[in-house]
This record gives structure tokens, C-alpha cells and sequence, in this order.
DNA sequence: GGCTATTGACTGACTGTTCAGTCTAAGTGG
DNA sequence: CCACTTAGACTGAACAGTCAGTCAATAGCC
């Protein structure tokens, strides 16, 4: 609609992903409430007024804004992981982009901050839900695709990939609250650590990275 | 400091408390940072004037709402654990309180929405963040006090507390959110159930017990 | 009379959105 | 090549509503 078809879209197409990126970062730095039209247009080199001309409103363009960053998280991810070949290799790379910091393929590292507010702004904002529960549903089943992967390669024990996956994400987004808020508690490698943990005892591999951790006696490596 | 110590600051303090819990519930209703003092004073009974008052500020009030919800909740969980046996039945009404909805005992049920609300804010907000540190700290180390004991008494195997801690409350928080934003992969007696397995799983004990056959006192049914 | 609780009326600042119009560059006709 | 139209990109200024916080004044109460 607001975009044309002819040669010349371009630089409309351009200015609009311009103020998306400046969307993005003001809502890092400032929060998802106290995002201004004011500072968007300021970070993009523009007036109020055009930020208004490209979104009709202020709440589409932080919608589209979040939209945008979670998009780009994604695909990183799928960037990252599909050139890998072993499935644990894939799911560690996960992981790594959840819990490890200063990220150099396309920033997420500030996603953290940003799936906060993206959190709490959709139990009110239906649009924000929506975008929230697709970024979810991918990313869960990537997870279970990976593990599907693993499984059917005889590298993984022979698990329900849904509940693994489910799991696995409430897992990372937990200890990704942690480290948004840079609780002293956790650091991204103890993070990695018990996330790789995890998911070697219930896909049924050694996970050599934890093995620091005392083993003793360990209830049962169950895996079905 | 804001309260008086005399014998008759019994009215002050109650009507203080009436804003509190008014603040709580317009936060849950309205979210954080779209609450104003007229809602609050209005659900009160009181003026905006008079809200302000008795807090400062409206951000000292909003701060202070969240530590009143957040104790009071952490107050019903040391209520309800304490006088259970075994360290397994501890640990399993945590988790109830954490998954299950419809609550009756002071109404944690909106707590999800405000831990949303909670983490988002403490992002930006040193206050807020001192908030949440003091509670998950609390919350943590409830977790692992129940794993030493039950460990003493042999009913646990012999892993790290606060490992576990850790990852439990991770994973306990990642359900929740899905929980608070309603996802439809997931229900309340679902996230319980993946919960005890993995608490069954590293604390050695066979929760399948638990899961298919509750304690007689209590009818709930939980599929898989 | 002093002290606390309480309020209505007010204000000052902020900010999303509108609007009327400017600038630029591409077409169009001759 | 030139006048003229058109359309999209863009803006400054104003509008309109909201809302936190102030203040002077009043009503109880010991």
C-alpha cells in the first residue's frame, strides 16, 4: 500500500526500514512506552510529521518496529544454524545466540531488552500477541525440527520433540530475563552451560562443556 | 520513614495499603506504565491529590505497588510450603503456584502478567530492578533451602542447589510467561507436569507417581 | 490551636497527530 | 528544449488532549 511497485520504490522502502532501524534502537534505549515519535524521526534523520506520513500511527510503527528486529533475530538464526551439519552442533548454536552477549552478525544482543518489552506489551496489544506467539511458534519448531533431525540420524535419544522444545525454550527465555537484567547470578557462559546440560540429559548426549559440574549420583538419565 | 510509628497511624497506614493494593490492580489492568494516579485514586476512593500525598511521586507509588504484590506473593509461598511434609510436596506446590491458575489464596493468578510488567520495567529502572533482584534471589534460595533438605533427608540425589535453582526457576519463569500471555500450546496442568518431570528427573525421584496419581486431597487432572 | 487527612481547582509541560503548504523530480505535450 | 502539470516526499507550526504534581483552603480530631 504505501509502497510503490515502480523502479523508483526504493528510496521510500529505504527510509521506512531507516526508521524501523531507529525504532528498534530508541525502544532498546528507552523502552517500549517511552518511545517518541520525536526520537524515531530525530535518529532517523526526519521529522515527526514524516515518521506519521510512513506509519499512520504511532503504535504501527512500533509493532512493525518490533516486528522487524524479531524477523532479523530469526533469520540470523537461520543463517547460523543451517550450514551447520550435526543437529547438537545446530542446537548449541541456539543456544549460543540466547544466552552468549555482544553479537556481531546483526546485533542481537539487544534483543534480551527487547522480548521484555515485547512480553509485556502483548498481554494488552493484541498486534504485538500476535507477533509475539508467530516469533515463538517458529522458533520452537525449529527446535523440534532440529531435535526430529537428530533423532532420526540415531544422535539423540528417542524423546517428544514438542515437550523437549517447549521446555527448552521456557528454559532459554528464562535465563535470558537473567541475563537482560544482568543479574550477578548468572553469566552467559553458566548460562550456555546449564542450557547444554539440560539438553544432553534428556536427548541422551555427553555434554562435555558441563562436565565440570560434580556428577555423583544423578537420579537417571531418562530419556523417554 | 513514610509511616508513622504512634498508636494511631492505624488509619493512615490502611488507607496507604488501600492505595497499594488499588495500584496493583489497575497495574495488572491497564500495565505499568499506562497506569495514571486517577485510576488509582479513583479505585481508592480518594483524590489524585491525596494519592500523591502518600506517595511522593507516581513512580515511588508504582515501585511500591510492585514490592507490596511481590511480597505478598512471596509471603502466600512460604505460607503454603511450610507446613508440608516432605521436600518433594514443597517443591510441587511451588510449582502449582507458579502454573496453575484460578488461585484462591490472596489471587496470584494476576502475578504473571505483573512479572512481565516487573521485568520490563527493572530494565530501565533501578528501583524496580532492586525489586526483582530481592525476589528472585528469595524465590532461589527457597528452591535450593528445599533441595538441601530434601537431600539430607534422602529424598533427593546428590546434585548442586543452586544449579538446580537456577534452571528451575528458569524454566518456571519461561512457562509462566507462556502461561501469562496465554499461548495455546501450553495450559496451566501441561507446564506442571513438564515441570515436575524435569524436577523428577534431576532430583532422582519418579514423578510419575506424582503426576498420574496426585495426593487424594487433591482432584486435579493432568494430561499429557 | 496545632496536627493530619483531604480535596478542588489549577497549571505547566509534554506529545501524538493534523494540516496547509514547499520542494524536487519525473512525466507530457508541443 | 521548454513550459507546465502531477505526484510523492517532506516539513514547520499549530492543535488538542492528557496528566503529574502544586497549592491554598477546609474539615475533623486531640
Amino acid at each position: 500500500m504505501t509502497e510503490q511497485d515502480s523502479g523508483l520504490a526504493g528510496v521510500a522502502d529505504a527510509r521506512r526500514e531507516q526508521m524501523l532501524q531507529a525504532a528498534v534502537e530508541v525502544i532498546v534505549e528507552r523502552g517500549f512506552p517511552e518511545t517518541r515519535i520525536a526520537d524515531v524521526a530525530e535518529r532517523a534523520n526526519a521529522s515527526p510529521a514524516l515518521v506519521i506520513y510512513y506509519f499512520k500511527t504511532k503504535g504501527n510503527l512500533l509493532v512493525e518496529a518490533l516486528r522487524y528486529a524479531e524477523d532479523l533475530f530469526y533469520d540470523a538464526g537461520v543463517r547460523r544454524t543451517q550450514k551447520l551439519p550435526g543437529a547438537r552442533q545446530r542446537l548449541q548454536e541456539i543456544v549460543r545466540m540466547s544466552c552468549i552477549p555482544g553479537d556481531e552478525n546483526g546485533g542481537p544482543a539487544e534483543s534480551w531488552v527487547l522480548w521484555l518489552d515485547l512480553w509485556a506489551q502483548a498481554v494488552r496489544h493484541p498486534e504485538v500477541a500476535r507477533v509475539r506467539e508467530e516469533f515463538d511458534r517458529r522458533w520452537r519448531e525449529a527446535i523440534s525440527a532440529i531435535v526430529a533431525d537428530g533423532q532420526s540420524a540415531g544422535e539423540f535419544a528417542d524423546i517428544v520433540p514438542d515437550d523437549f522444545a517447549l521446555s527448552f525454550t521456557a528454559l532459554l527465555d528464562g535465563l535470558a530475563i537473567q541475563i537482560a537484567l544482568g543479574d550477578s547470578v548468572i553469566t552467559g557462559d553458566r548460562a550456555f552451560a546449564l542450557c547444554m546440560r539440560f539438553a544432553g540429559e534428556q536427548l541422551g548426549f555427553d555434554d562435555a562443556l558441563a562436565t565440570k559440574a560434580p556428577k555423583s549420583t544423578r537420579g537417571r538419565r531418562l530419556t523417554g
